[in-house]
DNA sequence: TTGTATGCGTTATCAC
DNA sequence: GTGATAACGCATACAA
């Protein structure tokens, strides 16, 4: 826009060298007050502010960070990211955000790059590292080609997976017990006597749905129940889905409950319920597997899991800013999911108390 | 993390000059197809990726823009900054998010930069442009400090706000037309035969509040109706504040409808009548000025206003753009705000229109 | 405490 | 077509 001033103009408006106009920059303490004192008015009279191009070229440090997700308007997400752009501005890192919209509500593809494009995008912008989740590394068949694209990233700088772990990289992961979580919303609907309880919404062939499913079967063998394939029905994350799949659900043998695979798609099928003239829990009990911002202002309210996606995130970028500093990286417990009661199972409510 | 290659290694191993090496990774034709294909292979065997630091500092393009918000968990924001990605994507551009939690739902300001600090970053990175939304920037009242950090920003970059226009800065504005939604939703309500219109939501102090409010009571007025200082609950945007300013709206008397600044704060509302006992819209009718992505699967479905946020976002986009590269940025309309007949004014649906 | 010289990895302007 | 070489703006050993 404007011919920038360089650290030479200061300098020599300054009457110093560049060095001494670095060091003051860089709060080094070798320089005296006096100096310090002239040299920094300069600086601010001029409005300098250093390149990061220039400084990241010779430290070979950018203070960003890359995250690498399908849709920043899925509320899980967002919240992820909002937590890992908190830390990082903590850190004096800056975030880059790409958005590969696989998997999205709007099915974008062809307008995205494919995600390994942002690989090479992370490589030459210099990110220290990149955090990655969703999309194609939560599919259960990575292709071979994707995994060539992660491991040659990964050789050439940190890389930290929310989600589930896979074999053939060296990437650090945050995994969620994605397993406990289903354990204690079927325990729930155990204990309320549900013993026909279905599935719904989640992609099939993606590690989030294909884990909580296979979680899903085994506790209910442990439970004695049987698994009926007519109360299963996938779709994918977002609201009209779980609209599509209740409906789907409704025209054939109901289930007493169903396990929703967020609060999206439970919402959706409240909605669908509550257009086929049914209602919640006494017709359908409802217990949803993540829990989003609105889930305790829906009608009913939905008992849902708090997989605690903020300290997820935290986690992440502490692991990732402990590979990026080398130093030796606790490996913090991660997050226990815990079950939100709400009205979508029957269970009484104390007089809960808001605002 | 690994010693990465240069340019030099490149062109020694490809027997060339680096001004080879350099016209086959910018595809330039002046390179003959042997010389391209020997370098191109050395290339990809090495997997070289170019510095886009060294690119930037000797181009003074990064070809990275940045967005400032608020709060990326909020899907007004959200919506918009997915928008902006992917423009932004199309043309080659990355983008830098900075959540600056001004008035987000934690509230959690010490720990996070102000929003100035931000500015500050993005002359640092030597971005080409910025693109502001919410925060400080829609505040009725601008602080003199940060109009001066806006205009020394604006003086060596784009910057385009997504907002209501101000004055004494020379930024790039693209506006939503406030005033025309609330009179849709308030002639809506008119037509019904509302004549107690109660406001609910928003924060006192910010332009989309206020110009709501502002409009609010004009077309009251216009109506012959009164605003009623006891149907006015102000609050913040999210579902809880929603919840709370319902609830205190209850302790006094009802109006027969309310305008609710978003689908967040419209649905708290929706609970908290519930939780009263009273029915909508038979006991109270509602509509809100911004649809989210659940507004249609709520019971009852809110009637509300379609924003077309994602036109605003590629609109911006496009206004930074063409800034950017100096073209004469075409002044597309803004988009007209349409409402979105859903079940909570008492409308029979399957007569849906849209305006 | 301050200054000098060099490197960082590109692009661009020249010659050849 | 191709190849030197000078920027680009900073940090940093090394000198002084």
């Amino acid at each position: 826009m404007k011919g920038k001033k360089t650290i030479y103009q200061i300098a020599e408006e300054a009457q110093v060298s560049i060095s001494t106009v670095s060091r003051v920059l860089n709060g080094s303490p070798l320089v005296s007050p006096r100096t310090r004192a002239i040299v920094q008015d300069v600086i601010d009279r001029n409005h300098f502010s250093p390149s990061a191009l220039a400084r990241g070229l010779s430290t070979s440090k950018t203070h960003s960070i890359g995250v690498i997700l399908p849709d920043i308007t899925n509320p899980y997400f967002s919240a992820l990211f909002l937590e890992i752009e908190r830390c990082a501005a903590e850190q004096g890192y800056s975030v880059v955000l790409y958005n590969t919209m696989y998997g999205s509500y709007s099915r974008d593809f062809k307008k995205s790059l494919g995600e390994s494009a942002y690989f090479e995008i992370a490589l030459e912008e210099r990110l220290e590292g990149v955090i990655i989740t969703g999309g194609q590394i939560d599919m259960d068949e990575i292709s071979a080609d994707y995994l060539k694209a992660l491991n040659r990233l990964r050789r050439e700088m940190p890389v930290v997976i929310i989600g589930q772990e896979f074999e053939g990289s060296s990437c650090d992961f945050v995994v969620r017990d994605l397993e406990r979580g289903v354990f204690l919303a079927l325990r729930h609907l155990g204990d309320l006597g549900h013993r026909r309880i279905g599935f719904l919404g989640g992609e099939p062939g993606v590690r989030v749905t294909s884990d909580r499913f296979k979680a899903y079967k085994r506790i209910l063998a442990d439970m004695g129940l049987a698994c009926r394939p007519t109360y299963v029905h996938f779709s994918d994350y977002y609201v009209p889905s779980g609209y599509a799949a209740m409906r789907e659900q409704l025209r054939g043998p109901l289930p007493s409950a169903v396990l929703a695979i967020n609060d999206m798609v439970a919402l959706g099928a409240v909605r669908a319920l509550g257009d086929a003239g049914l209602s919640i829990p006494e017709d359908m009990a409802l217990v949803s597997c993540d829990q989003f911002f609105f889930s305790e202002y829906t009608v009913p309210r939905i008992t849902t899991l708090d997989q605690q996606n903020s300290r997820l995130g935290r986690l992440a970028m502490a692991k990732l800013m402990g590979l990026i500093r080398g130093a030796p990286e606790e490996t913090a417990a991660p997050p226990e999911p815990r079950l939100v009661l709400g009205e979508s199972c029957g269970v009484k409510l104390g007089t809960r108390s808001f605002e």
